[in-house]
DNA sequence: GTATTTTGTCCACTATAAGAGACGTGATTG
DNA sequence: CAATCACGTCTCTTATAGTGGACAAAATAC
C-alpha cells in the first residue's frame, strides 16, 4: 500500500535471503528444514507474497533464530541510512553549543557525532564519560583547544585526535568563529 | 501444525489484545488507525487466523512499536522469571540514558523498569505518555528533579513519588553522580 | 423502562498466500 | 557434444487470509 509497507516486506524479504544464503542453503535444503514449500520461499524473497505468522515461524526455526531476532535484523538493515532531517539535534540554551547524531541508531557500535562550539565555550567532561567508549576528534572547521588531563591540544582544522586513557576533559574553543568537529565514538 | 506453532500464534494473539486493551481502544479504533478490518483483528486475537507480515506491520504501526519488540514482548510473555541478563536493555547514544525492563512481558499488566541517569541529562517526556498508565517513581541512588507540569520535586534516595493527572513531565539529573531510579507503572 | 450506541463475533465473498510439480537455465561431468 | 544435476522461477490448484456488512449482546443514554 504505501512505501512504509512496501520498504519492511522488502526488508524481510532481503533478510530471509541473507539468512539462507549465509548458510549456504539453496531453497530446497531451507524448504526441507522449514516445511515451508520452495515456490513460497521464493516468492517471499522476491517481495511477490507477504509471508504469514506461522510460515515466519517456520522460517525463523529453521534459521535458529527466535522471529523477533530476525525482524530486528530486518528493520535494522531498513535504519543503515540517517537522513540529516532525522537527525536528533540538541542546543544547550545556555552556550549555543549544539550536537547531531549523526549515525544510524545501530551503527554497529560506532557513533558519529557533529558537534558546533560557539566562539569563546568551554565544555568540561569527568573522566568517567570515557570509561567504556574510545573516541576521536576530528576538527572540521574554526579552533578547538582540547585539554586532556594536564596536556592541551591546539587542534588546526583537518587535525584529528585520539583519546587515550580515561582522564577529565575540556573541550574549548578560543577563536572568534564557531568551531565545528565530529566526535567518532566506538563502545568497549 | 506442531504445539510450538500454536504456541507463538497464541502469544502474538494475546499480545496484540494486550496491547489494544493497553490502550483502551476498540477493535473499531484500531481498525480505523491500522486500516486493517474489524473482522480480521478479532478473528487475530481468537487465533482463528495468521496474520501476513503486512498486517502485522500496521498493527505494530498502529501501536507505534517497530514489529520485532512487538513480537520481542509476544515471545517473553510465556516467562514469568525474568533473569537480568535477558532484560532487555536500552541506552541512549546521545545522553547515555539507559533502560532496562526489570518485568516479565505478562507482568499482570505490572511493568517495573530500571532507569540510569548521567549526571545532568534532561529527559522531557509529553503529557500523553501517562494517558493510559499509573505510575510511581522510586530514587534508589543519586539526585532526581521531577517537574510535573509547573511543579519540580526534588528527590532524594529513598523517596518514591506517585504520578497524579497527565501532564508533560521532565526527569532530570541535577546532580554530579549518576541517579538510579525505579519506575512502577500499571496500565489503565 | 425503551431507545441508542458500542462492542465483539459471524457470514458471504474476494484476494492472495501456500503447495505440488513442471520448466528453463547454467554448471558440471563424462 | 550430450546427459545429468542443481538451482530458482513459473503455472496451476487449493487453502485460507482479509474485507464489508449483518447480527446479537452489552453498555449507555434519555
Amino acid at each position: 500500500m504505501d512505501r512504509h509497507e512496501n520498504q519492511s516486506a522488502q526488508a524481510i524479504a532481503d533478510r530471509i535471503k541473507i539468512e539462507r544464503e549465509a548458510r549456504g542453503w539453496s531453497l530446497a535444503e531451507l524448504s526441507d528444514r522449514s516445511g515451508v514449500s520452495k515456490a513460497m520461499i521464493s516468492k517471499i524473497e522476491r517481495c511477490e507474497a507477504s509471508p504469514t505468522a506461522t510460515v515466519l515461524g517456520r522460517l525463523s526455526g529453521a534459521f535458529g533464530l527466535p522471529l523477533s531476532v530476525l525482524l530486528a535484523l530486518a528493520e535494522r538493515a531498513e535504519e543503515r541510512l540517517s537522513r540529516e532531517a532525522d537527525q536528533p539535534l540538541w542546543t544547550d540554551p545556555e552556550t549555543g553549543y549544539t550536537r547531531r547524531a549523526i549515525s544510524p541508531a545501530n551503527g554497529g557500535g560506532l557513533d558519529l557525532i557533529e558537534v558546533t562550539l560557539p566562539p569563546g565555550v568551554r565544555i568540561p567532561y569527568p573522566a568517567s564519560a570515557f570509561a567504556f567508549q574510545r573516541q576521536q576528534i576530528w576538527l572540521i572547521a574554526g579552533r578547538l583547544d582540547f585539554a586532556e588531563g594536564p596536556v592541551t591540544h591546539q587542534l588546526l582544522p583537518g587535525d584529528c585526535l585520539e583519546l587515550g586513557a580515561p582522564q577529565p576533559c575540556v573541550f574549548a574553543n578560543p577563536g572568534t568563529d564557531e568551531a565545528r568537529y565530529l566526535i567518532a565514538l566506538t563502545r568497549r
